[in-house]
RNA sequence: CGCGGGGUAGAGCAGUCAGGCAGCUCGUCGGGCUCAUAACCCGGAGGUCGUAGGUUCAAAUCCUACCCCCGCAACCA
């Protein structure tokens, strides 16, 4: 019987702007995926939207339309992505699909029914787009710490399941399996940061929130976030229906690859799940690094334009076709950390790898046939000089690339098999071709030169078929030659084999043409998006003098000031108004420093509920003016005494 | 003592867990070649491995202290 392999990518929440980042965990499962298909193993590989929560409702609503109307053109955006890079996935799942919803229900009041979900109460600070609520010690400054956005308050009636009960267990999983969490860094940052300090039960319902799951046992309520979009992995497998064969056949998954960000949910929560629900746990957890975009200083300088790298996929293959993106995010970014992404580091690869390199290999090597053997493949020949090298390098390709995959490791796999690639060029100068055609007595050499490099070339495809679909099918198909793993034996090809010549599979890019293109390709789409976006934050809404007269300004006198320790922004000033003295603390320590504070006069917003900043008393707000220059303080420009009303 | 990432050749990085000749890609300089997509092949130059101390026959790697840079925006994988 075959083997099985169960692969999923996370689902993705729709958001709207699908970028090259999306697009990195899910090529790495393609690749994955396709590489175990070619194993001969039935593989299922899964990927789909989260589309249920809060920020979906409320952005339909300011929209004007119900959230299905909102989500689905994204959805099909987000598929339509999928084709462009050639995502051979076996199901997408959307948490809003019958199926799903029927499955996540089934969760519930089965661990209802068992007492893992109870009811109580639940009060938090709220962060509405993080969809998250924080404790009290969990804030920063009074603000979200993921985002650093207000929270609210919020206090409601709640189910919840019984997180905490699990924590022993999940701790002797990673214990018992090294394997489930990887990196291993990741199993660290686990148990330090949650599981050490003792789980609390997970907060799994809301009366607020209608888009969702409705709870089967209490219809106020509707499902919160994770047991919904974790039970994507089994819903998809047909868990508690009337058809679980695919859930009897794929279960439990062999990978979860995940973002960082989220491998607290599929390390802690997940497990934990499927323990109370007494299903086996998945074996194995990867939670890769991040692409980050641009992300050098280049994007953080002030004053010169802000480079900004092309991330729209689809004008990205477009421009450089499915197997170049793919192969810079399988190859460029480095195995579990995170990578940058730059367009000029994509067109490098692009140009020293696809085309320099393989492509020109192949379109060398079937040049020769075509004019030394009419275009069909020559006898093998004899073996000598460097021939046994380049044989057992490529004999010796799968196992390597074999090994390279079984780590995750693509970038690795990559490298393999380009120094296979790098090592035919170089036989090529060896044993100079040119030179032995000229000579009718090395005929026969000259075709056993050809045929090895054939035969190379042929085995490169076949292991490149996962990573390069497009590229390694069209050379595969120009051989003849069939994709089977089984066919990674040197001496397949016949002689007399009609050989196809092939266009250039990569024409070389002419960088610097091509960035000044792309450069002012997006610098002509954000002059589009803002002046699409402008008219709108500009017309805040009308307020009446009532409005206004509830804002009370007033002038005041730095009389010290000093920088706020350890933070980068904030500086402390003590401000005197009228009689009164004040601490303030402002975000203006990049445009001003203590110094210059000083002496100033400046406009003060008086009744402003005073906060702490960086642990410091904020007692008021200093108007300044900003633009993208930088920043100006608004002093008055006459001299008019401390105190005094600003109308 | 807020959290996290990092400092290795001009640029980008691997090597650090497991101590053993400092490597890879790009760039650059020189040479070769002309089958090929001005591609390919060979060679050179270029490094106080952030700093100081320690352990060791041996340290980029282990230990201690310190310095510096980046992110903590958005999007969220």
């Amino acid at each position: 019987m075959a083997e099985k392999y169960y692969i999923t990518t996370p689902i993705y929440y729709p958001s709207g702007n699908w970028h090259i980042g999306h697009c990195y965990t899910t090529v790495i499962c393609d690749a994955l995926a396709r590489f175990h298909k070619l194993k001969g193993e039935e593989v299922f590989f899964l990927t789909g939207t989260d589309e249920h929560g809060q920020k979906v409702e409320k952005e339909a609503k300011k929209r004007g339309v119900t959230p299905m109307q909102f989500v689905d053109p994204l959805v099909s955006g987000l598929k339509d992505v999928w084709r462009l890079l050639d995502i051979r996935y076996d199901r997408f799942i959307r948490t809003t699909d019958e199926d799903h919803v029927r499955c996540v229900q089934k969760i519930y009041e089965k661990l209802y029914e068992s007492g893992d979900i109870y009811k109580s109460e639940y009060t938090g600070h709220y962060c509405t787009p993080c969809e998250a609520f924080w404790t009290e010690s969990q804030l920063k400054d009074g603000k979200c710490p993921d985002c650093g956005r207000e929270v609210t308050l919020q206090r409601e009636e709640s189910y919840f399941f019984r997180l905490s009960k699990y924590a022993p267990r999940i701790l002797k999983l990673y214990e018992d399996d090294p394997e489930f969490l990887q990196p291993k860094s990741r199993v660290n940052e686990m148990v330090n940061n949650f599981l050490k300090a003792g789980l609390t039960d997970l907060c799994v319902s809301r009366t607020t929130v209608k888009w969702g799951v409705p709870l089967p046992f209490d219809e106020k309520h509707c499902s919160y976030v994770w047991i919904d979009a974790l039970a994507n992995y089994i819903s998809a497998l047909g868990y508690l229906s009337d058809d679980d064969a695919l859930m009897r056949k794929f279960w439990p998954a062999d990978l979860h690859m995940v973002g960082k960000e989220i491998v607290r949910f599929h390390a802690i929560v997940w497990p934990a799940l499927l323990m109370a629900l007494g299903l086996p746990l998945p074996k194995r957890v990867y939670g890769h690094g991040w692409l980050l975009i641009g992300g050098d200083k280049l994007s953080k300088s002030k004053q010169d334009a802000v480079k900004e790298e092309l991330t729209d996929p689809y004008e990205l293959v477009k421009r450089y076709g499915q197997d170049a993106i793919r192969y810079f995010l399988l190859r460029e970014i480095p195995f579990g950390s995170d990578g940058e992404y730059t367009n000029e580091r994509l067109l490098g690869r692009i140009n020293a790898d696809l085309a320099n390199d393989l492509g020109n290999l192949v379109s060398r090597t079937q040049a020769m046939i075509e004019q030394n053997f009419d275009g069909k493949i020559p006898p093998r020949g004899e073996k000598e000089g460097p021939d046994e090298e380049l044989i057992s390098l490529a004999e010796g390709l799968f196992e390597r690339v074999n090994a390279d995959m079984d780590a995750l490791n693509a970038p690795d796999a990559l490298a393999d098999i380009f120094a296979v690639v790098d090592r035919a060029n170089k036989y090529i100068d060896e044993t100079a071709p040119w030179i032995l055609a000229k000579d009718p007595a090395k005929k026969a050499r000259l075709g056993a030169v050809l045929y090895n490099l054939a035969e190379t070339v042929r085995m490169c495809a076949i292991v490149l078929q996962p990573f390069l679909p497009h590229a390694a099918g069209e050379i595969l198909a120009s051989f003849s030659a069939e994709g089977s793993f089984g066919a990674l034996r040197f001496g397949i090809l016949q002689e007399g084999t009609p050989v196809v010549r092939l266009k250039p599979l990569f024409p070389r890019i002419d960088v610097k043409k091509e960035l000044a293109e792309v450069a002012k390709l997006v610098s002509e789409r954000r002059a589009a998006s803002e002046k699409a976006s402008h008219p709108e934050p500009q017309k805040a809404a009308e307020i009446t003098i009532d409005d206004f007269s509830k804002i009370e300004l007033r002038i005041g006198e730095v009389i010290a000031c000093e920088r706020v320790e350890k933070s980068d922004k904030l500086l402390h000033e003590t401000v005197r108004v009228g009689d009164e003295v004040r601490s303030v603390v402002s975000g203006i320590a990049q445009y001003y420093t203590p110094e210059e504070m000083v002496g100033k006069r400046v406009v003060l917003v008086a009744n402003l509920k005073p906060v702490k900043l960086r642990g410091v008393l904020s007692e008021g707000m200093i108007l300044c003016a900003e633009d993208e220059n930088g920043l100006s303080v608004i002093s008055p420009e006459k001299l008019i005494s401390s105190g005094a009303k600003v109308r």
